[in-house]
RNA sequence: UGGGCCGUCGCCAAGUGGUCAGGCACCAGGUUUUGAUCCUGGCAUUCGUUGGUUCGAGUCCAGCCGGCCCAGCCA
């Protein structure tokens, strides 16, 4: 397509590498990989870039990879979460060889757990949680071993059945395993493998009131998967040891090997789902899939395109360096991907009313718009002209600077596809407001350029006030004015007030679908926008998906 | 001397001892009935730093500096 756009099949890393090397060395012989969200919330832009990066190498390698909900906490999960999740991934245009859940594996996690227990490599501990944290030392000291940890084999096995078969409250036991309470490794220090919670699972219901840990789980569900390879992102890299140690005591199906990279982190954003969740809740954004949200839903409903998002991730590239991407790199990918595909049209958003004073009252006639300037497959359309018609209030400038290229008192504009016309008189309300503007045409210049030969620098589009379509657009800009939001004390101090500005009385040409979050659309000099969910004909409603680039501006604040 | 990880252009990122790819951003031109798109050119004598090994170091070794992560019965 063109220069931004990265072709994944020739986009390696570090992690393709140490596929590259597996592969050669006959370590494995097939890839598998998964993409395991917690269903506690939505996927966001940050999940986008590991979905790309599992399910990628999986397409690329000729393996697989499965989409595994890691359900170990029901506390916070659902299967709202899990419905959106898997939408999600589809969207984004990937396919999943298996879907299950790590709760599925509940059965031979507690055989596993069993076998600890029994090897005397777990133990059941009875200490308060208070007591664990007091016993666990600190990040320089080492810890201390629990009075429980030399309980017996037969013991722990009494106690462990006695936590599965409901015997005990939450909190009062734990399993944990027996490794190395003096280790600098926090992770190391005898973790939990098991709590008890009476809390129904999304998935199992009340077959269990025990629930095993995520480091427990997550290796051990990788094994019995086939996973070859378990990415994950840096903050797990001090698990690692752990996962090791999991898999390397017990008899699994397959040994998986887990390697970190480092997550996404975008300006002026957050990919917290604890903190996303916080903007739905208070009511700051209009739902998880609220067209300010870097949610996947709500990229959808702004008008993204899957492209746009696979492509910024290989664009992105994946290494193990904290970073930060700038927000132009997503702007730009979607820029480039709207602009090959997004269907012309004309619309204006902050109307201004103009009268062609020479152009006779009960005369009309229709003009060819190409819907795409460099695309003649996608054919023209109508776009009817008369008397009055509307241009953009931003368009016209009363004291315009010489750089100014559009409509000014006596200056010329070529209207887009029509006439030129130029500006003869301002007419203004009461308050003094501008409240229209009187122009001539010129019939000569019919569909853009005139028998002399004269130049027009400025090309201003329009809608026929006559034929034009009322409806709402909604301005989007970004959610905060900080590059970090979630680095201040409270993100909240962050929203911008002006991420969302209503425009109530916008006027589109009569070509455009109206419904439904379908049809991408260039309004031409404006930017890329989508119809919103529930937009119908009798209250259409539009959103800005993103600007276009706007040289003019930075013309303009340069002076 | 708690442990783990990271440091190549403003932001990303290739580079696996032979003399710093590419993208974004930015700057300067050209085309243009979207100040869009597109096209052309410019943009790291230098790889956190110091020293060492080598004919040769971003790549190997040592020290130092800076940043990130870890003390949930969260993931």
């Amino acid at each position: 397509m063109s220069h931004s756009s990265a072709d994944s099949s020739d986009s390696s890393n570090f992690i393709r590498d140490i596929i590259d090397a597996d592969l050669a060395s006959g370590k494995h012989a097939r890839i598998v990989t998964r993409f395991p969200p917690e269903p506690n919330g939505y996927l966001h832009i940050g999940h986008a870039k590991s979905i790309c990066l599992n399910f990628g190498i999986a397409r690329d390698y000729g393996g697989d990879c499965n989409l595994r909900f890691d359900d170990t906490n029901p506390e916070k999960e659902s299967v709202e979460y899990v419905n959106s999740i898997r939408r999600d991934v589809e969207w984004l245009g990937f396919h999943w060889h298996s879907n299950p859940f790590a709760s599925d594996y509940f059965d031979q996690l507690y055989g596993y757990a069993v076998d600890l227990v029994k090897q005397g490599k777990a133990y059941v501990d009875s200490q308060s949680a208070d007591e664990m944290r007091a016993n666990r030392g600190t990040l320089k000291q080492p810890g201390v071993d629990s009075p429980n940890r030399n309980r017996g084999v037969e013991e722990n096995m009494r106690l462990f059945e006695a936590m599965k078969n409901d015997e005990f409250a939450d909190g009062e036991h734990v399993l944990r395993a027996k490794i190395d309470m003096q280790s600098p490794n926090i992770n190391m220090r005898d973790p939990v493998l098991y709590r008890i919670r009476h809390v129904t699972h999304h998935n199992t219901g009340d077959k269990w009131c025990i629930y095993p840990l995520y480091d427990f789980t997550h290796g051990l569900s990788d094994a019995i998967e086939g996973v070859t390879h378990s990415l994950c992102t840096l903050e797990f890299e001090d698990h690692r040891p752990l996962y090791d140690w999991i898999l390397d005591n017990l008899e699994t199906p397959s040994r998986p090997e887990q390697t970190e990279f480092a997550r996404l982190q975008l300006e002026y954003s957050l990919t917290s789902k604890r903190k996303l969740n916080q903007l739905v809740t208070g009511g700051h954004v209009d739902g998880w899939d609220d067209p300010r949200m870097l949610t996947i839903s709500g990229m959808r409903r702004r008008g993204f395109t899957p492209e746009s998002i696979v492509n910024f991730c290989d664009m992105i590239g994946v290494t193990k360096k904290d970073s930060t991407i700038e927000m132009g790199v997503l702007e730009t990918s979607l820029r480039d991907n709207l602009n090959a595909r997004a269907v012309r049209r004309m619309a204006v958003i902050n109307p201004l009313k103009v009268i062609i004073e020479n152009y006779p009252e009960d005369q009309e006639e229709v003009f060819s718009g190409a819907n795409h300037p460099q695309n003649p497959d996608y054919g023209t359309r109508e776009v009817p002209f008369s008397r009055e018609i509307y241009i953009e209030r931003e368009d016209f400038m009363e004291d315009a600077p010489r750089k100014f290229f559009r409509l000014s008192p006596g200056r010329e504009v070529r209207l887009r596809f029509a006439y030129y016309i130029t500006c003869k008189e301002v007419l203004r309300d009461e308050a003094g407001e501008i409240e229209a503007l009187v122009c001539t045409y010129d019939p000569q210049s019919r569909g853009g350029s005139s028998p002399d030969g004269r130049k027009v620098k400025g090309t201003i589009h329009w809608v026929s006030a006559h034929h034009a379509v009322s409806a709402t657009v909604n301005l989007y800009d970004r959610l905060f004015t900080s590059t970090n939001p979630g680095a201040a004390a409270d993100f909240h101090q962050a929203l911008n007030p002006e991420s969302l500005v209503v425009m109530p009385e916008a006027k589109l040409e009569p070509a455009i679908e109206l419904t439904d979050n379908a049809i991408a659309y260039q309004f031409e000099r404006l930017g890329y926008f989508i119809s919103d969910y529930g937009s119908t004909s009798d209250n259409p409603v539009f959103n800005r998906t993103m600007t276009l680039r706007d040289s003019w501006a930075k013309i303009e604040k340069s002076g």
